[in-house]
Parts: structure tokens; C-alpha cells; sequence
DNA sequence: CATGAATGAGGGTTCATTCAT
DNA sequence: AATGAATGAACCCTCATTCAT
């Protein structure tokens, strides 16, 4: 049964390991252990195996995310469990991280409202935090929002990308509490 | 003549516009005035063409990245100039910056090899430029350099990203300075 | 219940509608009400629909056409009924009609028997009419009997050809007279 | 060479013995003696193949009625001529005959149009021929002309059909002139 | 009887690559 | 060197048919 689950998780895998692009309905389908058929009764098309990917599967992380930044009560705390968690999530499912990452970095047209959604929120939840802190005073108020957005953001996306490309090997999460420190410090020495 | 160039520049066009796996050998004859055969006399084939626009097109763009950190004296001023003259090449070449964040992000075998290394050159420009500044005094101790590499181009990638996705709107230089801030300085307020 | 009419009603109409080999058994199972694998309770298969279509649903008409002919005293007359009730069936049931002239005019396999079994039995009845015109001393001895079965027949069927692909708008059976007129007399003027 | 016609006659041979929708690529490929693949080289798609049959080779057919009915003097001789060249052209070519009498009693929207026109353009010289006869005063004036073009019509494709349908074993050009007979004097005694 | 999820063979179509010219 | 017609393997997807429930 929850045959749809079994063959999401088959086509992330198979999507993981080889690229969209290079990835068969055939192989899909043998992977999940159903026949090539039976894909379409769950799914539109290839393509819509993707777009399910991005609204059911991603959309769940995202979820997480919202709720790593409620509980903390300090900005510092909010952005330290977010990206604790991000990396938690992503390490989790491997798989899931690396059509992540390579699906959010091409230009195609294929369910790129939902990615460009999904990146809209993450960093949504970014700003949130960042306007927190600055109202706390404990974050600068001379920044770019935007740009801030993209620091963090890219920052964390490249972690994640190096420990895939590392082949999965150290543990992600331990970079959560140096990475916020380069946020909040950065690298230069503290100027009195 | 120079075939081969426009060849290359039509190749990485269509790439730009579609992606490699949906471009086709025959668009990118088309857009380079060519037949489609007369493409093998210069590519081994598909894939090589993704591989020669690694070896030769980027290669030299990283090299300018080398260039960019010899002349200035100071670590910040290296950074600094570093991620302009990134900036800079990646707004140049608005394909080349499509093709190459698509590509860095995918965990294809294709001319991995290649992408790695260039990656390498980068986070090692990095670093040696941090170690001056540890040197200097200016740049903290306490830092893990892979993670630095990793934090540093990262969050470069995604502003070049950001601007990409945007269409290439504004002016992506004007963030180096902003951005080198964050690196220095990061979001926190400065405590004593 | 008459599941078995449902169904063949619906197949019908969804031949009419696309043609017997661009309908699928799910539109069919869906216009009648039912479950795909319901269809196959009364159907061999696909192909058996139509084999069936021809075996209960256009025999019955045929059998009108016997009766049609055996009312009336003279051949005229009976020539006149048959088409006037040929036409009326036709005109009654528009999607059988569109069904049977399709499928008589293919050279397909698929119940050929069938089909050529129910025009030879048309043929025949007019061959019997001819002939007693013939005896009645009403209808021309110099004729090819064959010719004058086809002759007939093909004008009839395409009149109702032309009606179909009008979209069914005019009257076909105020068409029966008329083209009994041309049967009898031809188109040429009465040379005495 | 004149692979376009190869191809051409190689689909209308497949598509006459086994109808357009049993018939495949590869079929049609294997009997014109190229690869699948090329025959997308010269046809847009499936469907195109029937398209261009009807756009390049009927309408050379019906171009040699218009032909035929321009020579002789009288309406009769016209009629007969046109129904002589009619029987003679689809006698000559069988293949093209058991598609084009398939085609035009479906009812597909495939290339409908086309038929369309052809079938008018057929029934078109039918009317002059009839109308020249009126003024001839050699053929009856008191007809429904939308009637007389399908009685003609519908009763030379039914002798067409027939021949078809015996595998074509009788010389089909010798029912032309008993076809006209029965058009022009009907099947009725002469009544004075 | 009835269902409809599952199957998997089959077909249309694409496209990287070759090779005769 | 250059061409582009030809190739045919590969892939997505459809749909008639089956069978466990």
C-alpha cells in the first residue's frame, strides 16, 4: 500500500542518483516496485512527479522550519534552531537535498512558482527574524534586507551542497552553531 | 571564422535558455550557423561541449579571479576586489553565470572532475586571503577555513542566483561592497 | 438494470462520437455508468462490442427492412417503403447510423462476416423487389442485377452519409420519395 | 531517392491493408525500406501522412475529372466520361481507393476539411454536368440537385466499394456505362 | 455480479550521432 | 572541412485486459 509514497521516495532516489533528466519513468517504476503504468495513475506525468516532490514533500520541511523559528524567544536563538533544523531536515533525507539543490539552481520553467514560493518563505522567515533582532537591538539596523536574505541563505544552501558533494560523510548539523556565529560575527575581529 | 568559439557561444546560449538535457545538438547548430555534423569536428560529442565550456571559457574567468586578489595589499581589499571582479565576469557573461550556477548544483559525473576543481581554485583564493588577514590581524582565529570557504561562496552564488532568477535587472556589482560588510562585520550588533 | 444495453448504447455513442479505434473502454465504461472491468462481463472485448453491435442491434433493424417490404402489393411500393423505413431507422438512431457507415466502409477484419452477411441481405431484399418489378412487367428486364443492388444501395447509404455529416439537421425521410423517383425514372427525360 | 514518395505509397499500401489506426511507424518504415525515424524527415506526424496523401495525391485524381468532363459535347457524354475516368483512376491505384472510401465515411476530424472539399468539388461537377443537361433539354428539370449529386456519388462509390470488397477481381471500367444508363433512364419501364 | 487498481506490451516520436557527398 | 539526410535506440505514455476484493 501508500503506493503514491513508495513511488515518490523511488523517483527522489532515482531523481538523486542520476538527475531529472537522466532518470527513466522505467527505472522509477522498478524501484518502487510497481510497473510503468501504474506511475500514471498517480502521477500526471515525469514532470508532475517533480511538482508533487516540491508541493507535498518540501512544502512539509518548510512546515518544520516556521515552527523552529516560534519556540526560541531571541533572534539569535530563532535563527540558531532554523538553520539547525534546516540542516537536521537535510540530512535526514539525503536524497530529498539533492533534488532540492539542484532543482532551486536551474532556470527551468518546470514548477518554478512552487521553488521560487518555497525560497520566498524560507526567506521570509529570515527577514522576520532579522527585523526581531534589530528591534531587540541585538542585530544591525545599516543592512540590506534583501542582500541579508541571500547571505544566510546561501551561505547554509552551500553547506548542505558541499556535504552532498562530500558524499554524505560528517555530520551537517554540527555546522549549524559556527555558521550562525559567522552570521552574527562574521569574520573580521571585533573593532572596539 | 573561429568556429569553434561560436559553436561554444551558441552551445552555452541554448543552455542558458533551456538547460542541457532540453537543448538540442540541432538548436545549437542553428544558433550558431553550423550543421549539425560540423559540430563533431570540434566536440567529441554533447557532453564534451558542457566539458570544453569548463576547461576553456571558465577556466579563464577564474583565472582573472587570481588576478583580482594579487594587487590590492590588505586581506579586506583582496576579499573585497575578489568579489567584485566575481560580480563583475558573472554579469559580463549572463549565460556563462546561468550555465555555471545550473551545473555546480547538479551532482552529475559529467566534468565533475572539473567543476571540483574549479570549486577547489576558488574556496583555496579564499582561504589564502583569509590567512593573510589572520596574519594581519584583521580576521578572526577562531575559524573553521571550511566552513569560511563555504560561507563566503555560498552566499556570493546565491546573490549571483537571486540576480539570475530576476532577470538580471539591476546592477549585481553594487552588492560586492554591501556584501563583503556582511562577511566582515556579519548581522550583530558590535559588543565590546 | 440492462447493463448489457447501457453499455452497448454507450459504446455506440462513444464510437459515433470518436471512431471505434480513438474510443477506450474507460470513456465507454464512464458514459455507461460502470466499471471498466464491468465491461467485460458481457463483452469479450473491444472488439466484441462492435461484433455485438452488429449481431442484436442491426439485425433488428434489418428485420424491418423484411417487413417493410412485405406490406405493400406492388415492387414501386415496396421499393418506397423500404427506404422510407430504411431512412427513418437511420434518422431514429443517429449514432447507429454513423457507426454502420463507418465500419461498412472500412476493410477491416474485425466482423467483416457480419457486415457483409447484413449487406448481401439488404441486396437481396431489393434483388427480390427488382424482380418482381420485373414479373409485374413495372421494372426494365435489361438490367444488371448486381449493378442495380449496388446502384441502390450506395445512393441511399449516401444520402444518409450526407445527412450525418450535415450534423443531422434537415429530414432524411422526406428524401425517400424523391430518391425513389431517380431510382425509377433516372435523371434523363422520358424519350418515347 | 524520391524517398517522399516511397514513403508515401508505402503508408497508403499499409494504411489499405490494415486501416490507419492498426497501421505503425514501423510498418510503414519497413515497407518503404528506411528507418522510423526518417519518415518524421518528411511527415510532420501520423495523422500528416494522411493529410498529405489527400493534399498531393487525390487532388491529381480529381483534377483529371475536371479533365474529363470538359472534352465531350453533351451532358451524357460528359457523365459518362467523368464516371469512366472515376472508375478507371481508382481501379488503377487500389490502394489509394480502400483509403480514400475509408476516409470519407469516417467521421475524424482528421484532415476533415480536405475531404470536405474534395467530396464538393467532385459533387460541384456533377451540377454543371446536370445543369448543362437541363439546358440541353436532355435531362430532367423537376430534380432536387443536393439529391441527384448524391444519388451519382453515392452509387458510383458503392460499385467502387463493392470491387474493393470482391478483392478487386472484376475489371471495374465496365460497369461505366450501365452506372450511366441506370442514371439517365432509371430502372422503370418507359412509360408513354 | 461488480469494481477499479494494477499491469506491461506496444507505439509514436525525438534526437545524438554517423557518413556519403 | 563542412554538410545534413539518414539512422535506430531509447523513452514517455496509453490503454486493453486482468484479478483480488
Amino acid at each position: 500500500m501508500a503506493k503514491y509514497q513508495r513511488i515518490l521516495d523511488a523517483a527522489i532516489s532515482v531523481f538523486a542518483e542520476q538527475g531529472f533528466f537522466q532518470s527513466t519513468i522505467a527505472q522509477i517504476a522498478k524501484e518502487a516496485g510497481v510497473a510503468d503504468g501504474t506511475i500514471y495513475l498517480y502521477f500526471k506525468n515525469k514532470d508532475d512527479i517533480l511538482v508533487q516532490f516540491y508541493q507535498y514533500k518540501t512544502r512539509q520541511i518548510f512546515e518544520r522550519f516556521r515552527e523552529a523559528v516560534s519556540k526560541p524567544a531571541t533572534a539569535e536563538e530563532k535563527l540558531r534552531c532554523l538553520i539547525r533544523v534546516h540542516l537536521q531536515e537535510f540530512q535526514k533525507d539525503r536524497n530529498m537535498a539533492i533534488v532540492y539543490q539542484a532543482e532551486t539552481h536551474q532556470n527551468r520553467t518546470l514548477g518554478t512558482e512552487l521553488i521560487k514560493e518555497m525560497s520566498k518563505m524560507y526567506r521570509d522567515i529570515i527577514s522576520e527574524v532579522v527585523e526581531l533582532g534589530q528591534e531587540e537591538g541585538t542585530i544591525r539596523r545599516d543592512l540590506y534586507m534583501g542582500l541579508v536574505k541571500r547571505f544566510i541563505n546561501g551561505a547554509v544552501d552551500e553547506v548542505i551542497n558541499s556535504w552532498i558533494h562530500s558524499g554524505g560523510k560528517y555530520d551537517l548539523v554540527t555546522m549549524a552553531d559556527p555558521l550562525v556565529d559567522l552570521f552574527i560575527k562574521g569574520i573580521g575581529v571585533n573593532r572596539q
